[in-house]
DNA sequence: ATGAAAGCGCTAACAC
DNA sequence: GTGTTAGCGCTTTCAT
């Protein structure tokens, strides 16, 4: 394998005109770069990354944490941030974290081997003052997560706003019994619990306590729960979920047991995945943006770097939910 | 930041025990063992990355490209990859392609720079004698695609024997004429039209060229060839689809056009994601054990840097398909 | 069992 | 405009 020596000796110039020809500096005759390239051609000639790296103190490379590949949701925004990322030169290290606490401080220990040069979490398992001490080492991103403690960047959507939509769009259309599915204790769940009881309180509707269903991820989750609903006596006639793959499963579930879809009992979704209108009846759904919050996250990322922004302090980036109605409410 | 020489300074021994005790070798008395632990996390020590990658010339990163992340399917095969990389203490490194013959060569250049130890291709957009030159800097392995003239390992599905099932299946349910929906040119595409054909021509029934849609990939496309089809003076009765977005984009777009599936049009799609038995009605179609092939690429590829397994020369590993009966066709 | 020292391939002062 | 040289942090002979 070629190094920069060989093209050095090669041309009969010093390795260090030949690094600049590499890195594009100026002060370097046009004759000299011509031949350095054509050396390299001839050679075969490639830069070695990790030589690099050591010098530079930096490795282009990005940590991206990530619960579950085969979720579209996180996969949308993996796209975001691919977007950005490949527009500036970045490459992606994916970090799947299947929900594992332990392994989310495992991946941390690319920050303190230098292996990436940041991370992004795209959801965030354990408590902040676990992740506080890694932000030595490296920008730590929050995207589409929230913690109040966090001295971070973080790229979030307003959780609240949008459970409160969806919430008070269930009333609207007459609702007073709805159930609701929470995933994780994490920020964001809370954020939308708080929106959810929000509308709930403001339009002075009981809850009950049968009614609130937790660790609904899946849509083995949705048809379990969908289930356990249909054998409550005082039932619900309305479900908040917390993903329109939750909320499929459901659809999908009541129409096995004979239920009409709104009518007999309405799912409201959570993402406007494209799955979401593809079903029948199509889901009505909260939007996220799944994508730019990804890109907008990477570019606060790429900003730490450059030190144009502050990496270690808290700050708070917000983007809108919207309502999508449908048929399924 | 700490460096091994802080270690070594701070214990009194030399970088060459520190080294020792870091990679757990032998020969090294258990006072001396514990000593540099100790030092290690009282300095907050962790060694470098990239000089280690400098010195031991490996990364044990790899490059996966992938045409789209928000592909289901695709993801599904990251899954797999993912699940024995990390078992075996690899990174991966992710490159959307975006189907784009450039970027499918600009991320080859991981390999050239010695950023990763070797790629591995879920689908492969340049003609291989474009991509062979490559292997001579690392194991590359083939998932889910194959060529003829490809010389390193490629772990597949066997295509051709998937689509003639579901084209036999169709016949069987007495269609005659069945339109056939194909992407790109690769060998996998390749293989599936051989299947396709296979069937037809052993029941003797007749094509036609207007009945062969290509670059059908995405749910817009299914759409937009539906809608072709309807226009279409003789309408075949059933569609061979080559996935299922595609289906279920086109299970949607009968719907909406007062059509039954199956009765006026049967649909039959491929991959089995989970999509497939979330619509109305459910779909036939071909069962790809996505997580599989990539699992099992991935230890292929470290077989080959190994050396367990030769990783010039054709090997052709191939998993089957199956055939999934809903409710489509 | 431990240490000295060379060197992986590259970059950036600093000289001229 | 070009060259000399000293490391970046680590591993690995080769001594002892």
């Amino acid at each position: 394998m070629a190094t920069i020596a060989d093209v050095a000796k090669y041309t009969g110039l010093s390795s260090a005109t030949v690094s600049r020809v590499i890195n594009d500096y100026p002060h370097v005759s046009e004759d000299k770069r011509k031949l350095v390239h054509d050396a390299m051609k001839e050679l075969g000639y490639f830069p070695n990354t990790s030589a690099r790296n050591l010098r530079n103190r930096k490795t282009n490379v990005v940590a991206v944490l990530i619960p579950r590949l085969t979720n579209p949701f996180f996969t949308l925004i993996l796209d975001g941030i691919e977007r950005v990322a490949e527009a500036n030169g970045f490459q992606l290290i994916i970090c799947q974290t299947k929900s594992s606490k332990k392994k989310e401080i495992d991946f941390l220990n690319l920050l303190q081997t230098k292996q990436v040069d940041g991370v992004i979490f795209t959801s965030i398992e354990n408590e902040w003052e676990y992740i506080q001490p890694y932000t030595a080492y490296g920008p730590i991103i929050l995207c589409n997560e929230y913690h109040h403690e966090a001295t971070v960047p973080m790229v979030r959507l307003d959780q609240i706003q949008g459970s409160y939509l969806g919430t008070r769009h269930l009333i609207e259309k007459g609702h007073k019994k709805i159930a609701y599915c929470m995933g994780s204790t994490s920020g964001l769940s809370f954020d939308r619990r708080l929106g959810f009881f929000k509308a709930i309180e403001e339009a002075g509707i009981d809850m009950k306590s049968d009614w609130i269903f937790r660790d609904t991820y899946t849509m083995e989750d949705g048809k379990r729960v969908f289930q356990q609903i249909l054998q409550l006596s005082d039932r619900p006639t309305a479900i908040f979920t917390g993903g329109d793959e939750v909320a499929s499963a459901m659809v999908k579930e009541a129409r096995t047991h004979g239920l009409h879809v709104p009518r007999d009992i309405a799912i409201l979704g959570f993402d406007d995945q494209p799955i979401a209108s593809l079903i029948e009846p199509e889901l009505t759904t909260i939007y996220q943006p799944g994508d730019e919050i990804g890109a907008r996250a990477m570019t606060v990322f790429i900003e730490c770097l450059n030190g144009i922004r502050e990496r270690m302090s808290q700050a708070v980036i917000e983007l809108p939910l919207s309502l999508v109605i449908r048929d399924s409410t």
